[in-house]
DNA sequence: TTCCGTCTTGACGATCCGTCAGAAATCGCC
DNA sequence: GGCGATTTCTGACGGATCGTCAAGACGGAA
């Protein structure tokens, strides 16, 4: 049956994100998954190939939530550098939400992994990843469009996407490998990851700059607009309920 | 014998790096390493305590490189932000030059392999990486007393630092992830990178301006003055000398 | 030569991956 | 319900690798 198959495979991850949390990556094993949801490692093995498999797969469940939160984002309403900065909090939301998956994440970033894996769940993985910077791309084309900002000459939309985003990453990643700053900056490192984005956009003229707004006033009403979404479609169980 | 030691240390790391070069991290083994030098795995184990020690040893000698690198580029004689740009040369230089260190440094930069390596070595690590972040600091305290840049308030030197390296960092992972975008990009990534560090520096106000310099002749003679850099001293005979 | 401390070796136990022949369950038909 | 066919599940197994350690090789001193 379709329907056990789909419900097997996410009891599978979900063990395999709890022994991840208390193991890490190396204590991460398939006679480990198979104990722990009751079945046997044949049974596992028919649903991911290998290890690295199971990483994707998380990645891929991962990727989606972020996408979600991309999505949610982009919709706020406000001007095109608003709606950036929108999309950065929900980026941050989610580091912040899942620190987890950011080595997770990074595990499956590296090009090794890949070769071990079948082609069409590469492929879900990057139509994930393409989707959240299309999100991107599409709001720095608005800006284009709106006259917010000038790209400079032989510039597309995805180029300032990539910058934002390898810098956003590239903050992650270092602030995560740090053991002994990391307690005392990450703290700092979000705030300052805000503050070179906003930056960037500065350098490449998008207005309105950095000191024309009140960012913090933006930031209060972006933070409702997420927890709207993130409390408001997501209960489909609870029964007692208030009219 | 002390000099025999660190000679067969040597053996062993270079051995290594073949390995990771031919077949690949997965393909990196204790015994594939040790039937290369024509050692055995036991005296392998003398200098290494396990394989992520390995290349955690080999992303220190990759560290020292880089090291190397920034304090030639800092030595450029030229203006402040000039400097900047020489150490973000060089490390393109670095980046383009030895392509499978960034996945190995990438590698070590993950937290669970720390776990399972000495604290010297890993101290090691740390101080070259502080090394390299200090030069950078150093730069932008540079610009700082010299006028050509004010940071925010509550910025340290550091922070302007940190937001480079993390762009700089994130575009290289980003980069090398990438199986079939990487060849379309790769050319474009670097000058993509090199745009966005101007952007940013310019969205502080680092003086001259984007716009205001010309930044293809600088690069010429930053080029000139790290190749100098690159050919000269990288010839250590091999023979042994009496000293 | 013999003794003794040091260095080296490769066989070994342990762990984990991925497979596969057979067991168990389910289905289809009478 | 009975019974064979088909599908699904299982865990023991071979292979690869890690890290250890008892035994052997080596070299210098007596």
């Amino acid at each position: 049956m379709q329907r056990e198959r789909a419900r097997r495979e996410r009891q599978f991850l979900s063990a395999a994100r709890e022994i991840l949390l208390e193991r890490g990556y190396l204590g991460l094993t398939m006679d480990r998954i198979a104990e722990r949801t009751e079945y046997s490692k044949g049974t596992l093995y028919q649903h991911f190939a290998n290890k690295e498999e199971i990483v994707v797969a998380l990645g891929i469940a991962i990727a989606e939530v972020q996408q979600h939160l991309f999505q949610r984002a982009t919709q706020f309403e406000g001007g095109t550098r608003e709606r950036l900065f929108a999309i950065g909090r929900a980026y941050r939301a989610w580091a912040l939400g899942y620190p987890q998956d950011i080595a997770v994440t990074q595990i499956i970033k590296h090009r090794s992994l890949r070769n071990k894996v079948g082609p069409q769940r590469v492929a879900e993985l990057d139509a994930c990843e393409q989707a959240c910077s299309d999100i991107l791309s599409g709001v720095v084309r608005d800006g284009v469009e709106a006259g917010d900002v000038q790209l400079p000459e032989g510039f597309e939309p995805g180029h300032l996407a990539f910058g934002l985003w390898a810098m956003s990453w590239g903050s992650y990643t270092l602030t995560l490998m740090d053991f002994d700053l990391t307690k005392l900056e990450v703290a700092d490192s979000f705030a300052l990851l805000d503050r070179h984005c906003h930056a960037l956009l500065d350098g490449y003229g998008w207005r309105p700059l950095h000191a024309e707004h009140d960012w913090d006033a933006v930031q209060g009403r972006i933070a409702a607009h997420l927890d709207a979404a993130v409390t408001d479609p997501d209960e489909p169980t609870s029964s007692d309920n208030a009219s």
